[in-house]
DNA sequence: TTGCGACATGTTTGCGGAAACACGCATGAC
DNA sequence: GTCATGCGTGTTTCCGCAAACATGTCGCAA
């Protein structure tokens, strides 16, 4: 069109829409170093990109054109003419729960030694459409990929989450379209029933996670399963929200009566709000009172007692999540990696001082 | 050029560079929204950003366009056009510390509602040579502006950060070139120390964080020049490395002579660690001996014995790091937005049950 | 010697959006 | 009545890079 235009016209004058400074970073520009280094754009293209065929002398020309220019590649540009972007997002509920932080850790990690970058979006509601939003704006921001940390109960059964990049679920329900990797919580609830129930408690009470949260139901879930299994009673649990306060709250409406001796605590936080309560109502620990926590955190082999607790390797989690979605962003086709094998990274027990067998 | 080609050479057919199903996202683009809503391209674009002068009429032709085709802008183009990516990166150490997670939050959450998103990269080493290779690969990645947190002690006197974007640093050094936002550690460090000498103890000892952490430093260096100003005796700190397992250890070290009556630890993990030797030891908690933290974690309260401990409130340095690097970043010129006030957040002394008056 | 292919390098084009500018029309001032 | 102005919209160009395609070069075998 003003091809012909330009033709019919000759004689008017090109017009200057660059602006002054502009142009993206101001910084050099692949061309700017193809110029110093006396060849084409495209071979510095090939310099900077996998080693294609270029010769020694010609990528030493552009490395050292591209060292005297300070040149960086403007990443813009590559995403918009290979519609990739090499960053995957992360979605997650909040950052204050210390498990979500240590599978981001991992992802970050991870990514950056594949060479793609994260970006970290934070949802506020745990509905389908609060993740969906996040997703989409995570999408407006260009990402080759997603990965949902520890999403909630959804509105829907399944979380159909509308977007055309892959989408990965850490710690979340398994039966989504998406992959979903994540702790095999019902293990380490039935390990931390079982020590107790071993150790001749007649039945172990629950203080569960908040009702909305995955992992909290399968831990609860399992707790259950395990007590109605074995025949034993299944005193009605307790829901806290993972804090501390919430927790000792728990434990003062647990331990109003007489007759626990165990309780299972969905999270180490929650298990330092037990172990005060039965401080102050002067039930020793583990005398009186068993309590085994969930997750390991640092500080627990140094609490008083030192606490029993399920050990969770989250980074493993992140770092399969990583894989899992990497190889789906670069798989060729819809090859769908099968990634069928070890969905679920086995939790480990670690007895330490807060249990002990009941008195009588 | 190629204009003037195809003036002389009509017959010429087009070449179709255009690959099968590629094109950054497959998804639509504006021309398409264009087309279906009969406008140009430009007036989406208006449409789609600032309502600069655009019809009603016109403006809900090109919405109904978008929404049937389910338009997204995409910000490759865009970013390639303006310059900008709205995205900020923020460089870490590590994720293992809660407290920068917290700040790593506010950023998060604040950048969300401004508009931006967050990228996040992680530091192996605390050496300049690092940070700079993190921040060339964040703005590699292509972010407006960059926020430090926690940067440690770094091998030049000044940070020379090289690149072209705005820098804020969080929690750290304050004489950088770049702005710098963070707790008065000092403050901090003094309340509590001054806290433990009006309780009547006749020294404080020290349970110090790493030595090349800033925020340990200067705690270290208040609490022993408060000691010096009040004429008292400077035992030798003991340094950990923010770990329970190091407070723990520091703790037996120093619990081994009988003159200790007061511990100041530098962060709370270490103090859970500094409770639990006590506990080991036999010495009880405050009546034997006094303990202070910092940071005031959300399990402190609900240590055996409660932790008196130092108040950060993290969120909003983080919060003032973004609101001055987005001014940073939006100041039309260097006009390096003054925020001379209020650089430092005043941490708060939080008195539990740790601490009491020395025996005798 | 020629032919041919492998390989190094250059050229063209387009990704999708935004800025600068042009244009046409309605309005108001003088 | 003429002209400056403002406003909504269209047109052209460019951002920086990579893919497809074109061209040049060299070596080796027939």
């Amino acid at each position: 069109m003003y091809a012909v235009r330009r033709c019919y016209e000759e004689g008017r004058a090109p017009r200057v829409a660059r602006l002054p400074g502009t142009g993206s970073s101001g910084g050099p520009s692949m061309a700017d170093v193809a110029n110093l280094a006396g060849v084409s754009g495209q071979t510095v293209s090939r310099v900077v990109n996998g080693n294609d065929r270029v010769t020694a002398a010609t990528r030493l020309k552009v490395e050292t054109a591209m060292r005297q220019l300070g040149y960086r590649t403007n990443i813009a540009a590559r995403a918009l003419a290979t519609g990739r972007f090499r960053t995957i997002g992360v979605v997650m509920f909040n950052l204050s729960a210390v498990l979500n932080v240590r599978i981001l850790e991992a992802v970050v990690t991870g990514a950056q030694t594949r060479g793609y970058s994260v970006s970290v979006a934070m949802v506020d509601g745990p509905t389908e459409k609060d993740i969906r939003a996040a997703v989409r704006g995570l999408t407006d921001r260009a990402v080759d990929g997603v990965i949902v940390i520890e999403a909630r109960v959804l509105d829907t059964p399944h979380l159909q989450l509308p977007e055309e990049v892959p989408v990965v679920i850490a710690d979340s329900r398994a039966a989504h379209r998406h992959p979903t990797f994540g702790m095999d919580e019902a293990a380490g609830a039935r390990a931390a029933v079982d020590h107790l129930l071993g150790l001749g408690h007649a039945t172990v009470h629950h203080v569960a996670g908040p009702t909305d949260s995955i992992p909290a139901q399968r831990r609860r879930a399992a707790w259950q399963r395990l007590l109605k299994r074995s025949g034993r009673a299944v005193p009605p649990p307790v829901v806290g929200d993972w804090s501390p306060q919430s927790g000792y709250d728990a434990a003062r409406r647990l331990l109003a009566g007489d007759d626990v001796t165990a309780v299972f605590a969905a999270n180490d936080q929650m298990a330092v709000g037990v172990l005060r309560a039965a401080a102050e109502l002067g039930r020793r620990v583990p005398e009186e009172l068993s309590v085994v926590g969930f997750d390991d955190l640092d500080f627990t082999p140094f609490l008083s007692p030192p606490l029993t607790t399920v050990r969770q390797d989250l980074a493993a989690v992140g770092r399969r999540c990583l894989e899992q979605l990497i190889a789906r962003i670069e798989a060729p086709q819809g090859a769908e990696a099968s990634a069928s094998a070890s969905r679920f990274v086995l939790p480990e027990l670690v007895v330490r001082a807060s249990t002990a067998p009941p008195r009588r």
